[in-house]
DNA sequence: TTCCTAAATAGTAATCATTATTATTTAAAA
DNA sequence: TTTTAAATAATAATGATTACTATTTAGGAA
């Protein structure tokens, strides 16, 4: 994998992010640095990170999502306003992980996603 | 909602199935016993029914599967094949459940998919 | 440093799952 | 039976993602 100015500044980028982007939002930010980048080489990079376990890839709505932060966490997303926020409880996937029979299932990785309504949300009803 | 005998046909056939078919999937199935029947009633009710809460609707790979098995369980999805497989693991939604502080994200539902390879591709390679 | 080449890029076209549209049909309540 | 809101079939539109291709580039070797 080639360190180019392309992926380096996209990595940086979505680093210092807690809003877990789309590609197409990661590409709208980073055009403005980089004013011929195409939205080809944002998704090609992203897959290439996730691919390689450098960053994670979710699907929420139909979409996939990229976050730099590859700790063990889970996210809540709002039904509403789709919004995805993070949450911290490495304890809920390390039950998860432990009560699987490896045996049966050689398991990588475990995704937890809540739904419901985010505080914002529920407040402007 | 009206029960339509195109939906009617759908969820029986979704509940007599553990694979998790998408609504294409579903669409070819159907079409054997509903000539007529359009893809985009398959979606239409699909998405209806898991509105609803009569069944769930899961995003894998960039596609949406479905699943009429409504209670509380977990998947897993190889990498390799893609295939998904139902975990009985009540327990495991139920710690997830519980850690999350409600008052922070009022939470209705947990998704939790465990990500693999499974045996069937384990021994064919 | 210069040369070399596999890998990456920009720009664009193609794909394809899903949703929207609309004239027609139907479930089901009055 | 009548009525009508909801659902349907058929098809078009949408839009996120991937594929394609000529050109450029990162980075190792000479």
């Amino acid at each position: 994998m080639k360190n180019t100015h392309q992926r380096l500044k996209i990595l940086e980028y979505l680093k210092g992010v807690k809003t877990h982007p789309t590609a197409e939002q990661v590409y709208k930010k980073i055009k403005s640095k980089i004013h011929t980048i195409s939205l080809a080489t944002v998704h090609r990079n992203l897959n290439q990170m996730a691919e390689a376990n450098q960053i994670l890839k979710l699907e929420v709505k139909g979409q996939y999502h990229f976050d730099a932060d590859t700790s063990l966490h889970q996210h809540f997303v709002c039904d509403k306003c789709g919004k995805i926020h993070d949450i911290f409880h490495p304890d809920i996937s390390e039950y998860a992980l432990d009560e699987i029979d490896q045996n049966k299932f050689r398991v990588n990785n475990v995704h937890i996603i809540f739904n419901g309504i985010c505080s914002k949300c529920r407040r402007k009803k």
